[in-house]
DNA sequence: TAGCAATAGTTGTTATAGCAACTAATTTTA
DNA sequence: TAAAATTAGTTGCTATAACAACTATTGCTA
C-alpha cells in the first residue's frame, strides 16, 4: 500500500458513511413514532436473537462498552421493553431479556430496518457486499 | 441484492471497525502524551489544510454537526491550538485557524497517524482501497 | 424600506462512548 | 483456607452527536 493511499483518510469516509446511515435510520424511526434510538434497536435486535444473556455478552456481541450497555439497558427497562433478572448461580451476573412489549417492538421495527438496508445496498451486488465485509475484516484484524 | 445480504448487519461491522480504529488511535495518542482526541485531531488536520475557515465550512468538511464543531473548537482554543477571529464583512461569521502551537501539534501528531494508517491497511492492496472507497461512496449516495 | 426569511453561531438537553474508580461476588493461589 | 486476583456490573466524569430553541446578522421581497 503506497503512502498516498495510507495518507488518504478512509477513517473519515467510514465515519461519514456511518453517520449518514445512523441519521437516516433515526429520522425514519422518529417519523414513524418508533420511540427508539438506533443503538437501542441494536440491543433489542440482539436480545431477540439470543433471548436471555448477560450485560457482558451483550456488550461483546454489539462491540459496545459494558458501561454503555448498562445505561442503554436502563433506558430500555424504563420503556418496559426489557427486564433484568439476577443470576442465581453467580450473583454477580444479571440476565437481560425482552418483555412481550419488547418482542412487539422488535416485530414492529424490523420491517423498516430491512427496507432501509435495502435502500443502502441499492446499485450494489452480492460481490460488493462480500468485498466490503472482507476488507473491513482485514482492517479489524490488522489493529492490535 | 438478496434479502440474506440486506438482512446482514453491515451497519454493525462498519460501527465495530470504526470503534476499533478510533480506540487504537486514542490509545496511541494517550501513550505518547499527545493530549488530543481523535476528533480534535480531525479538526486540526483540516485547519492545517485549509488555513482559515469558518465553523460552518469546517463542519461540512468533517461531516460534523456545527454544534459539535463549535464545542470541539472551544476545547482547542482552551488548549491554545486554535484561535478565532470574527469576520469583518459578515459579522455572523467566525474564522478559525491554527496557532503556532496548533501547527506544531499537527507536525507532532501527523507521523503517528500515518504509521497507524499503514498498520490498518496491512495485507490490503491499492485495489482494496479503491473498492472500499467505491462501495462506501455508493452507499452514501443511496441514502436520501 | 419595513418586515420576513435565511444564515452563522451558541446554549440546553438527551444519548452514546470510554476511562477510572468503586462494590460485590467468585476464582485462583500461596 | 486466607489473601490476592479476577470478574460483573454500576457510578462519575469528559467528549462527541444531534436536535431544538435562541441571538445576532444579513439578504430578500412586497
Amino acid at each position: 500500500m503506497h503512502d498516498t493511499f495510507v495518507s488518504n483518510p478512509s477513517f473519515f469516509k467510514l465515519d461519514a458513511t456511518l453517520k449518514k446511515i445512523r441519521n437516516y435510520w433515526q429520522k425514519n424511526f422518529d417519523a414513524r413514532q418508533m420511540d427508539i434510538t438506533v443503538d437501542q434497536w441494536l440491543l433489542v435486535e440482539n436480545l431477540y436473537k439470543h433471548k436471555r444473556i448477560t450485560h457482558n455478552e451483550l456488550a461483546r456481541l454489539t462491540s459496545k462498552d459494558i458501561t454503555t450497555v448498562s445505561r442503554i439497558i436502563e433506558l430500555l427497562v424504563k420503556k418496559d421493553l426489557v427486564e433484568r433478572q439476577g443470576s442465581t448461580d453467580d450473583r454477580r451476573k444479571v440476565f437481560v431479556q425482552l418483555t412481550p412489549q419488547g418482542v412487539n417492538k422488535y416485530k414492529e421495527v424490523r420491517p423498516l430496518v430491512l427496507e432501509m438496508r435495502k435502500t443502502g445496498w441499492n446499485n450494489l451486488s452480492e460481490t460488493d457486499y462480500n468485498e466490503l465485509t472482507r476488507i473491513l475484516d482485514v482492517i479489524y484484524a490488522n489493529i492490535p
